[in-house]
DNA sequence: AATGAATGAGGGTTCATTCAT
DNA sequence: GATGAATGAACCCTCATTCAT
């Protein structure tokens, strides 16, 4: 069985959301998990191979969410906002991870002080810019904007909600996704006397 | 001559943009200005105070910037529109610093866990909050939307972007300024028809 | 085996006994044993367990010993001459652990500079006490005197003589014994005459 | 002036009392005392210089209340309780001048962890090794008892009282004296039926 | 799979001491 | 006399990693 490893890996994020980044260590998980520090290095053999463990756990389940619940098949602008609100539900129901993930991506770095997980190959904003380059090419809901630069704004937009979002009710959780949604469907939307 | 100070501040803002707050550490700033790690220690006798010099010289330089630079005697658009060009402006002049501040931000942490830094008290959010209270219920620029989380999405994109501009030529950043103005401006602005 | 960590209290006594507290060193135990500093925090996460270490350890040693040696089947008198006996007898086979945990007690303080060791039970000057006790109400050997005063003095002589015995012959340490023995026998009997 | 060496000593005399002899630090007198620690290097170029004028102007202190309140003209079991009396009476209005000089005693080291103000001469032992010559050989006030023993342990128990005075009411003090006075009469003095 | 022991590098901090001003 | 700046060594402690069992 891997249970293990994935005991580990729960724990490892649980820690990292509670402690951040600079405070993480090997040690802190094997005592709140009972076991020797030993253990995590048989199944991770270095800290980096936990982290991308993380990382890529959380991705993984991200995508597996979005494609089970995000809309389609509609207009460009409907598929936008079904993005913006699936991704923080998940978001929202997998906060410690989230928190988690984002601090990895944020500060892991080799010893050469380059960032590991950062993405440079913008992986994440292609579904962004594929929804933007539909609606502006193909069926007109959006304006004109440089799809990249809208991309990443949102996508901080939603990372920095996710942060929120730790500390809020159900309720006020609903609202911020509200908000979100019209903000960004104001920013995208072809002015209707264009 | 209070110079040295001057010298490690600066040197530790390099440091942490370009290595991250994880690896950042006395002994490096050290090596990297030629002294000992006891004149580090001299000047800032616990690391916090190195952290908290940068940020609170960091956050002082802004509001002086935004003091000197900001248009305060039109609409309310226009006002938010100066806010965000102003600041992005500083931002793209200060970039290592903005860099710094933000990693010191998202990651000092107290002996409990607890961040040192996070701002609890709003204080960041209270100009633009101020900005959109005028324009929603003065002068009518606005539309209705939730100011306290319009103002967080604003800074999180402005912070954001503050990352981007490390890596862009003049240029680009101009365009970018350009597109957060227009996203904001058409997320805030009330309806022609409304 | 928990081999090396009744290595690391051996060589922790013989440096404290030698060097005395302050420059008592983590660093020293680990060269004298030739093993890496990370050893003796393996083994004693703080400095303060390896001190604390070293004072059970002696205390423990030194009840066993009272324990299995001291007199109790005769007269006040008689016992508090065998208490003295035993606990030089012990001291002298046992003198650089007795030096080494004076200078703990003497010297070890927390951040706030408040003594971590010292007894403020009173615990050691219990058995004293109770043959005091016995000898003033019960039986009649001893004089008036205050038992606790007594107690504070005799342990001081004790822990006094332990010093010299650090430096001296076999014979000269039976002398010495036997003129504290004769001291302390005058000092609190009865007068015959009373 | 040499007022400022003077506060400097009464300074580190205060402070070692309080925080012990491996807390004490020259940096700590300096800020105790609103100076830099140049100052105190001006004063005394070495630490061992200013703990050494600490410990020498207590002897001195102590020599001259001795001489100037000790009866002599006496029976050496007078000129005895004389001495514990003048003894303990400066100690106690000496209290932490007492404990920071027994503190540097017991604990100054020099580099090679050879104690430094150690008394090897027995020059503090000399006082007593005359009284009880004169009371065993001229006026047989005292019995047969091994002179630098006997002096060895009296020592150590006014040095006891020291510590014990510190904590004590005056009338506990008094008390405390007649005490010892009384058991080091009755363990010196020559057995009336001998 | 897991443990316990050990390593070795590095980190923050303290501190006596030096020295130019 | 006094200050402030700087040094450099030592110290306690943390931690990723290795390895025999």
């Amino acid at each position: 069985m891997a249970k293990t490893k994935q005991r580990i890996i729960a724990e490892a994020i649980r820690i990292l959301a509670t402690s951040g980044y600079a405070q993480f260590s090997i040690g802190e998980v094997a005592t709140a998990l009972g076991v020797s520090k030993g253990v995590i290095h048989y199944h991770f053999p270095e800290k980096t191979s936990l982290l991308r463990a993380i990382v890529e756990d959380f991705y993984q389940r991200a995508a597996e969410y979005m494609g089970a619940h995000m809309r389609l098949d509609t207009s460009a602008a409907e598929v936008l906002r079904s993005y913006i609100e699936t991704n923080l539900t998940f978001v929202a129901e997998n906060r410690t991870a989230a928190v988690a993930t984002t601090s990895i991506i944020l500060n892991a770095r080799d010893r050469e002080g380059n960032p590991i997980f950062q993405d440079t190959s913008g992986d994440i904003y292609q579904p962004l810019i594929e929804i933007f380059t539909y609606g502006q090419q193909i069926d007109g809901s959006f304006r004109k904007f440089d799809r990249q630069l809208m991309a990443t704004i949102l996508r901080s937009a939603i990372d920095t909600a996710a942060q929120l979002v730790l500390h809020n009710s159900a309720a006020e959780n609903a609202a911020l996704l509200q908000e979100i949604v019209t903000t960004f469907d104001l920013a995208t939307r072809r002015n209707s006397d264009e």
